[in-house]
DNA sequence: ATTCTAAATGAATGGCATTCATTTAGTGGG
DNA sequence: CCCACTAAATGAATGCCATTCATTTAGAAT
């Protein structure tokens, strides 16, 4: 007559955190656990709602667990900005010519982080390090860059300033619609409103690609031009 | 004995938040000031030491006071961003060749924000309405995009594509210099380990200088070739 | 067996932006 | 001249958040 210590019962309906203090008999959480768990919360309630209690939430987990394996918050976000970059396509770096490569390098670059933008204040001042896969990415581009020609001592700049681009066309694909409406001012500044409406007119394609298609070629010709 | 009730005395270094509830006499704050403040206190404590109660403390105020004249601690940022906007230089736009202009406007707005990267996310998605005199700065862009012969529908996309490579840029000024120190997987990354290399040999420039040149030239020299 | 370490819980902690009730000062209409 | 209204301050909540700490338990190592 052991007063049976069976589970709260209830199966149904019960994703609470229910267990029992101590040490689990098998680890219940681990990086990976906690990054595809905060990957899914972030698509889920974007940035404002990640938080550490929602996540633990989620890994069914008290938030104090966490700390266990990651050491902040900003740790988390490390390990997913990390993780998206295996979404960032290199592939062409490895067959076609250069300028394509570099085009579909940018263009699938900037399109993961444009959802991910909070994550750019992070990248951006990152050891490569502490990012194996963002480590690997930059491999396959420099990779590419030196096969195409291009001179040793200028493909890191080269490569900082597509991405400075990348990430600043990032934020821009967040920007809403109407942006550069200027309502009342419009009076006092004919230039920049007749500019915009030139614009408006011209486009059923979205602005922001406009513009990340201009300054991407400009670059793309530019540095091609490099090549010995 | 009397317990006179005086005030605290002590009128050397007693800066505190002293004043009698309800309206006083004239009026403490004002957006002007509560800009000015702030520029101060982020000046002096960054952007983690600026804080509502922080800047209330500066102004010798309550926080909830400041309430009463911005709606939200994003208010003040904007404030603040309208405000450093004004420090870009676009006077070039009104004398000197197109390039050259766009040359020490594109130089000083990221020397601007290069130092306010937490702003950025603000500006990117602020309708110009929201900001004078960043409007303003808009304005004797276009203008100078517009007198040098740009083709109308493009001036906003060149516009922006500048903008996005400046505010990436911005970001890359405050990287750790040995941001690209692969440390114990060098191995594994040969090609960016040598690049990483060459480039330290090269510089004694800022690599974020050099980088950004090599981007900005790229733009100009593309986009100069746009004008009629 | 005993000790050590890792991984969980649950209860603080301190900081933060923001809100609300209250007080007081000036202003404009009767 | 009074009265209502509005604006601008205080001070006391509120609720959320990341993080820490003491405690408990499981398994591994000695």
């Amino acid at each position: 007559m052991p007063a049976s210590t069976r589970a709260p019962a209830d199966p149904l309906h019960d994703a609470k955190p229910r267990r029992r203090v101590g040490r689990p008999a098998a680890a219940v959480l681990d990086q990976d656990g906690i990054t595809a768990a905060a990957l899914q919360l972030i698509g889920k309630s974007g940035y404002d709602g990640f938080t550490m209690a929602a996540l633990a939430r989620t890994l069914n987990v008290a938030p104090s667990a966490l700390y266990n394996h990651v050491s902040s918050k900003r740790d988390v976000l490390v390990l997913v900005q990390d993780h998206l970059t295996s979404f960032v396509d290199v592939s062409a770096f490895g067959s076609g010519p250069w300028d394509q490569a570099v085009r579909s390098w940018a263009w699938s670059y900037r399109d993961v982080f444009s959802k991910h933008t909070p994550l750019i204040p992070v990248i951006a001042v990152l050891p490569v390090t502490d990012a194996p896969k963002t480590l690997a990415m930059y491999e396959a581009v420099s990779a590419g860059f030196s096969h195409a020609g291009f001179p040793q001592e200028r493909i890191i700049s080269a490569i900082v300033a597509l991405e400075s681009f990348i990430f600043g066309s990032a934020y821009d694909v967040t920007a809403p619609a109407d942006i550069f409406d200027s309502g009342s001012m419009a009076d006092s500044t004919p230039n920049f409103t007749a500019a915009v409406e030139q614009q408006d007119l011209e486009g059923y394609e979205k602005p922001a690609d406009v513009a990340f298609n201009l300054g991407l070629e400009a670059m793309i010709a530019r540095f091609g031009a490099l090549r010995g």
